[in-house]
DNA sequence: AAGTGGTCTAGACCACTCA
DNA sequence: GAGTGGTCTAGACCACTTA
């Protein structure tokens, strides 16, 4: 039960993080300027190479470095692509030949790869949403400025789309949802539910992915205006890349 | 330029976690179960200490386990909070009396502390969406089962709200929308802007969040029919404890 | 070729939890 | 008091980047 007068001051690696977030925070240290690295932390601290690595460990798992091997560790900026949910959805859209993910990147050029369409029985979650056994599976990566920023996997019931674009790699001008609309099931109401989390291996390798940065995920679920699901999109974005925005009213 | 046939096998540490990690996904390793600690993969896999730490500290930064200083590493859930952005802002919530929150927590307790109400100057990112120079700011926390999930910080633009219970620690029934009501400038209008991201060590310890945990953060706006700008309310969410819901027409 | 981060070993002492 | 995770040292070899 001796009194220990202990002043509690945080580890040494925290401290030499704190300094180094400080001058990020600050300004001193910009977007892409390099941090000192391991060896100069060494020297500077007179730490072992464990204590230093640990240092920048927390700055990388934050997000607000990111490690480039042979070269360094580098500060890491947010320039997010503004990503609209009520609006970018409006009919005027997809209404009339346009793709929705334009009005995303505000023209920047965008492109799409890895698709992959297929005919699968559905888990028993999608089962549960698309009130359907058998899905046609839509999958495909999305890039800007040639890096990956969104995975995307569609869902629709096998017996509405069935014969139609939707179950071919290039569903023609419109997008899905024109499709849909050309199968007398146009979407009316959308739900999208968002949430955030780490990334699995899988994920961050496919969105080429540094430590720290988290992914945010999207169910979007569209329904006809007889309340009828018709799809369900699951979306997988780096959360550095986007800010999602959603306007409604009271 | 030799031809070197190296298989490019994942690390030690990686495919220890890539391990463990298939079987919490599995099931077989439930949430609050106690993973195979330090001592117990050294012995295990014939590795030095640090190597086994390294593969924990994989699963703890993805946010699939939570370490808890001398007794172990458990596997961790996602029950989380179910927020309502549209249908929860409805008039009916607030116009009757009730705090919007209410519909958040479903009937589960919560509590608010850590409230501040004070009148600060603008930063300039405020001042631009609420154009006023000067601001009344509440700051406070919310928890639900005693703990903490919820940072919030709403900015009042101060020549509106000058007198009104908003400027008071407690705003009476119906929360500051219904003051607001009260001085004639219901909100009739909202934006939300969503990220997400790795906490700040301020963030992270007065959400009490454990290695591995995103935040999400919110920027809502809320105005007038009439366009003015009446509140910015900047959220910051434990991603483990929410879902946001949004729903909207075409 | 020199410097960087990535992985790994083999120790050590500490604070904390739990039976 | 035994076991746990938290921090730290002092080495080592590797793959990669940059010049």
């Amino acid at each position: 039960m001796s009194e220990s007068p202990v002043s509690h001051e945080p580890p040494i690696y925290r401290r030499i993080a704190d300094g180094l977030r400080a001058r990020i925070l600050s300004g001193e240290l910009r977007d892409g300027d390099r941090l000192p690295g391991e060896n100069a932390l060494m020297a500077e601290h007179a730490i072992a190479r464990a204590t230093a690595r640990q240092a920048l460990a927390v700055l990388i798992n934050e997000g607000l470095a990111v490690p480039k091997r042979g070269s360094g560790v580098y500060v890491r900026l947010f320039k997010p692509i503004r990503r609209h949910g009520s609006r970018r959805l409006s009919r005027e859209q997809w209404g009339q030949g346009r793709a929705i993910w334009d009005a995303d990147t505000r023209g920047r050029p965008f492109t799409v790869d890895r698709v992959e369409v297929v005919l699968e029985r559905a888990t028993e979650e999608v089962a549960d949403v698309l009130e359907s056994g058998e899905v046609w599976v839509r999958r495909r990566r999305y890039s800007v400025d040639s890096r990956p920023v969104q995975l995307a996997t569609s869902y629709f019931p096998a017996h509405l789309v069935q014969g139609s674009a939707i179950t071919l790699a290039d569903t023609g001008p419109g997008g899905v949802y024109a499709r849909l609309g050309d199968l007398g099931l146009p979407p009316a109401h959308f739900t999208e539910e968002v949430r955030a989390r780490m990334p699995g291996p899988r994920e961050s390798g496919l969105l080429d992915l540094p430590g720290g940065t988290p992914v945010i995920v999207i169910a979007r679920t569209a329904y006809t205006s007889g309340g009828l699901p018709v799809e369900l999109n699951e979306m997988v974005l780096d959360s550095a890349a986007y800010v999602l925005q959603y306007d409604f009213d009271a």
